[in-house]
DNA sequence: CGTGGCGTTGAGGTCTTTCAACGAGAGTGG
DNA sequence: CCACTCTCGTTGAAAGACCTCAACGCCACG
């Protein structure tokens, strides 16, 4: 768990694509990394392309720790990052998978509240704090998204706190690749990625790693999902998904 | 469970204290209410106490529920509010308890994703959401109060997400003591209110009220706390108690 | 004085954890 | 190429923490 000295980048400010850590794809990535900024800024998207720059995170280099100085804020543009808290024993809390377009490192304080670290390959837009902070002056747009988002990460974590609460662990498991599912837009023919380990799994949903793998064997050895591999699912059953998972 | 209907005027606008269904402490509630929407509105005082109407809510009474259409904000000024979601099945999971000056009801949503109930009585300042929104666009610093505050919210269901997926039932009851003392700041003579009951802390820290009971009896019968009565407590022990609540 | 909600306590049950073993696959180095 | 090691994932058996069920005392309330 060694600090991120993940290869930094300005952003591209001339015509011509440099060639950085991302090789042939950086152009591709660039594309995509405007994308989602302006999904965030919106009209502030210049200004915010300015002050951003690209990092390159490879899998399980973690990005920062709990108590590290927040000194910037984050863009997650592709891979997947875990966000977690830790006891002083080492048991853990995974807080949230987060997904391309998430927002990471939202903290109105001096420090950051958990830590963060790449679950598969990540590439980042990262914002230097304090002209993050200018720009949302400048902006009341921007902040305005932010407010939104937090507002949805809240409800979010309610409905994770209901789930490590007051779920079975048949529910927890069915809630989670259900959500999964949903948030990476399946068909039930499409194939959807599990990316991390069954460590993380468990360690999201309050679980120990043996309960999470005997409850995917039984949902599979049940009908409602199938596994080409053991890091994809496919639901097969959405309806008895649904049910195992205890909506509300 | 009825709708709240609970006595609702408009803010004082003339000079002349009217008498509301605080009765005589309408004067010193309006005080309260001004201080409480300082912290939270600061140059925008005037016009938010312009849009601001009271509301007395009784112990047990809910404000809102989930999946109400969500037409007003709100700040509590005295009493304590649960929020919490629950299950098809009538398993439920309390998110937290608000104290004076919480915020309430922050959704960019159409609906409540929750629901809140006075767990005493309580006062509350009600405000319209499209005015409270509009406020908003004027006033960028009420937007980044806000913003500040949903994210500590944040911090907070985070640290409850690890206390609900990580810690024993002990653990969870001296967290929780732990915490009530400090956002009461009690020293360790002065005693904490306790004031919801054995259910409700059982919803919040995800366990039974037998087991709840039974905590609380343990923590008492080693001396880490005392008991004046069955709704207060005074911290005997903080260091004791800081170890049994296994801080992170 | 009966009734009902709240809180406590006891005994037994069960769901999840703990402890343990094993197979598959990746990386290492001789 | 082949041991060797390590992590990851799975499975089984045993243990335990918390839950469930039940009974009881207390107090407010009609």
């Amino acid at each position: 768990m060694r600090r991120a000295e993940g290869a930094v980048e300005p952003a591209e400010q001339g015509t011509a694509p440099r060639v950085g850590p991302c090789g042939v794809l950086c152009e591709d990535c660039r594309v995509r990394t405007i994308s989602v900024c302006r999904a965030l800024a919106g009209p502030a998207l210049d200004e915010l392309e300015a002050i951003t720059l690209r990092i390159r995170l490879p899998a399980g280099r973690n990005l920062f720790d709990e108590g590290d100085p927040a000194e910037s804020l984050f863009t997650l543009t592709e891979g997947m990052i875990k966000v977690f808290k830790m006891l002083p024993d080492g048991r853990r809390q995974i807080t949230g998978f987060l997904l391309p377009g998430d927002f990471l490192g939202l903290a109105f304080f001096r420090s950051y509240a958990y830590s963060a670290e790449a679950v598969t390959d990540a590439l980042l837009c990262r914002f230097p704090r304090d002209r993050f902070m200018a720009l949302l002056e400048r902006h009341p747009a921007l902040e305005k998204e932010l407010l939104s988002r937090a507002s949805s990460e809240l409800a979010a974590a309610q409905e994770q706190m209901l789930l490590l609460g007051r779920k079975s662990a048949r529910e927890r498991v069915a809630s989670f690749l259900l959500g999964l599912a949903r948030r990476q837009g399946a068909g039930s023919t499409k194939p959807v990625a599990l990316p991390m380990s069954r460590w993380d799994i468990a360690d999201y949903l309050g679980l120990t790693v043996e309960t999470v793998s005997r409850e995917i064997q039984a949902a599979k050895a049940s009908g409602v999902i199938a596994m080409p591999d053991r890091h994809h699912f496919l639901v097969v059953d959405p309806r008895r998904l649904a049910a195992a998972a205890a909506l509300g």
